[in-house]
DNA sequence: GCGACAG
DNA sequence: ATCTTGTCGC
């Protein structure tokens, strides 16, 4: 499935260079592992203020494989996006786009279902190599994976543990970047990631 | 065959 | 992802 939806991702499209609506999606697990919470929250990337959010309790639709986390999380995340009341101008996803096995990891399929421009804003690596980075906020060093460049290790914050940052779709690499670097100008998260963090927890909390 | 392995 | 205990730095 995922070999077939692969061609679909817009490679091409720079995406908006100054996007408002960026929106923020993260999930929270029950430590029974039966309930989860998906909740994503809009930001005005101007301010940083959440101006819109959803949330959408359910089951894991799928036991966590690595490189098939897509299809644990996506039902729940549509769910969520589909409770929006706002139409978000990029989704900045926890997990990798292209910086997946097969080029098609959550961003990049949560970006062709919906259409949006996405990104993947990883903590740790599924795939790849690269060099060192840097240790000043704003250093970046290429993610490659058989000759591919599939992403990039990115310092938010002087002298954190580096993301990793790959395209989802409808988005370039160096966009994804300044997008990246403008949602996290304190924390080593993006904001949108932190405040969609704190809604699904919150929201799996009040659901048990 | 062995190790690695988003969340 | 979640849980646990402790440590480091501002």
């Amino acid at each position: 499935m995922q070999e077939a939806l692969r061609p679909l991702v817009d490679l091409v499209g720079p995406g908006p260079a100054t996007p408002v609506m960026v929106a923020g999606l993260d999930v929270a697990y029950a430590q029974s592992g039966d309930l989860l919470a998906a909740a994503v929250t809009v930001l005005d990337a101007r301010t940083l203020a959440v101006v819109d959010s959803a949330v959408s309790v359910g089951r894991p639709a799928f036991g966590y494989v690595p490189g098939l986390f897509a299809f644990r999380e996506l039902p729940a995340l549509l769910a969520a996006l589909d409770r929006l009341s706002t139409r978000p101008d990029l989704l900045v996803c926890d997990g990798h786009g292209l910086a997946h096995p097969r080029r098609f990891g959550l961003a990049c399929h949560l970006g062709v279902v919906t259409g949006l421009p996405a990104i993947g804003v990883g903590m740790t690596p599924l795939i790849g190599e690269w060099d060192p980075v840097q240790r000043g906020r704003g250093s970046w060093s290429p993610l490659r994976d058989g000759g591919d460049v599939v992403g990039r290790v990115v310092r938010t914050q002087d002298g954190v543990k580096p993301v990793f940052v790959s395209v989802g779709h409808r988005m370039s690499l160096d966009n994804a970047t300044t997008q990246v670097f403008a949602l996290a100008p304190r924390y080593r998260l993006p904001e949108t990631t932190r405040t969609a963090d704190r809604l699904c927890r919150e929201a799996l909390a009040r659901a048990r």
